[in-house]
RNA sequence: GGAGGGAUACCCAAGUGGCCAACGGGAUCAGACUGUAAAUCUGACGGCUCCGCCUUCGAAGGUUCGAAUCCUUCUCCCUCCA
């Protein structure tokens, strides 16, 4: 094992808080593997590279040589970590739990070595605790406690309602500290709260309080907002690699700095120096290159990374056609059809007046030249290769 | 239970009888340029059989030559009081 301070720099890299470090430094004295928990909710996982940071980090706890527990709170879940937003979820059924947890671990185990990797489940001990558990539970924290927690202070303060089995949820998460025996526990900042609840609890029940490692929340594509599917700025770790390479290229040369950070797995020292070569003139474009290829490898293997920086190159730089481009087959009408409505067909722009629009800005290539005619005739036969703007293709057939 | 405020295109948000397919911002898309799907600049951004026509401003009715704008009812949201 390596030297503790080694330890300590690796594991705070990117990290936003680490509660208490001298706890920590003293467990990482002890030599021996510590328990790292980190806890997930337990509905249908499609994982972006925003969830991944933290499961980064359960890696370099496991390269450390720690136990990572992968915790599904298909327990908690039927709360759900109150946010003001949603109301009681329905309890999954046992087959949908073990579902998603083999679509998590399908996922998570693309960065998590399985074999150092614990799955627990938190119904295991939730289940037999019974209600008469759960209020000797609820009986070691206060209402006043609880409603320090901003989101409920607000939503207090606020008048808007917070029902009951909310405030079991961070107790439920806490406990699952206690069940689990937790040495760290790794959260996003929004689970501070949370986390802290856990050292309450096991001090209570004569455990060492877990420490707390929390991770700050990835901005997506924008820059702005945070990584989150509803707003469509993410990189999901199921995207064909193209795709995934493509949309990394395209986030700015400042956030780049930031992905390499939370990301990468190159060393700090690797990413300084890298730094200062795009500082001293080196093209930013070649240390996005880089991050984009690491990525796409991670999930897909370097092979495909190879293909995916190929193609990149290939379409970006040399205005290439990519190999892999959707065949359409136009419906053998009476009447010929024009350009405008193959384009729609096609599914290359959402209406006739979108494809009109796109002709008139110069976006429509036709076999690589611009069509400028709106009222252009498609041929009744033949197979054609049409573009709209620089990435959407589709190979049309016609006849 | 009482009083008041609001609902406009993907999001935010102007517009209070004709000049409104509806200001502005964001997002998005296209073009130019480039170092990349960065940055910057320009433009587009309801639909269609596209120099014209059709359908939109929470829903349904009504007044009017004419309504996103006025009236009625309904639905939903918010604030204050109880």
């Amino acid at each position: 094992m390596r030297a503790v301070h080694d330890q300590l720099r690796q594991i705070r890299r990117g990290s936003e808080e680490l509660l208490i470090e001298a706890e920590l430094l003293d467990k990482l004295q002890s030599g021996r593997p510590l328990r790292i928990k980190a806890g997930f909710d337990p509905t249908a996982p499609d994982l972006h590279l925003g969830h991944t940071v933290l499961i980064n980090k359960l890696r370099h706890f496991q390269d450390l040589g720690h136990h990572v527990m992968f915790l599904i709170g298909d327990f908690t879940g039927m709360i759900g970590d109150p946010t003001g937003k949603n109301v009681t979820r329905p309890p999954l059924s046992r087959e949908q739990i073990l579902d998603n947890a083999k679509t998590y671990e399908e996922q998570v185990f693309k960065i998590l070595d399985p074999c150092r990797t614990e799955v627990c489940f938190n119904s295991a001990w939730f289940e037999p605790f019974g209600a008469a558990g759960m209020i000797r539970l609820a009986a070691l924290h206060t209402v006043a406690r609880m409603l320090e927690r901003d989101d409920f202070a607000r939503r207090y303060r606020t008048g808007q309602p917070i029902a009951i089995h909310e405030l079991l949820y961070p107790l439920c998460q806490g406990y699952d500290s206690v069940a689990m025996n937790a040495d760290v526990e790794l959260g996003g900042t929004d689970q501070k709260f949370n986390l802290l609840v856990g050292r309450e609890l096991q001090k209570h029940y004569g455990q060492a309080a877990q420490c707390i490692l929390t991770m700050p929340l990835l901005e997506g594509l924008d820059g702005d907002n945070k990584m989150s599917k509803s707003l469509g700025n993410y990189v999901g770790i199921n995207e064909p690699p193209s795709e995934m390479f493509g949309k990394l290229m395209s986030i700015s040369d400042e956030l780049m700095w930031r992905y390499f950070d939370l990301l990468s797995f190159r060393s700090s020292e690797a990413i300084d120096t890298l730094r200062q070569e795009v500082a001293g003139g080196r093209n930013p474009r070649d240390a996005k290159v880089l991050l984009a290829g690491e990525i796409v490898e991670r999930f897909h293997g370097a092979t495909a990374a190879a293909h995916a920086l190929a193609d990149f190159e290939a379409r970006f730089r040399h205005g290439a056609i990519p190999d892999d481009i959707a065949e359409v087959s136009l419906q053998p009408g009476a009447e010929p059809l024009t350009i405008v409505q193959v384009l729609k067909q096609a599914g290359l722009t959402a209406s006739t007046s979108e494809a009109m629009r796109m002709i008139d800005q110069g976006g429509v290539r036709m076999d690589g030249k611009r069509v400028d005619d709106k009222h252009l005739v498609f041929p009744v036969a033949g197979t054609f290769v049409l573009q709209v703007g620089k990435r959407r293709y589709a190979r049309v057939r016609a006849g």
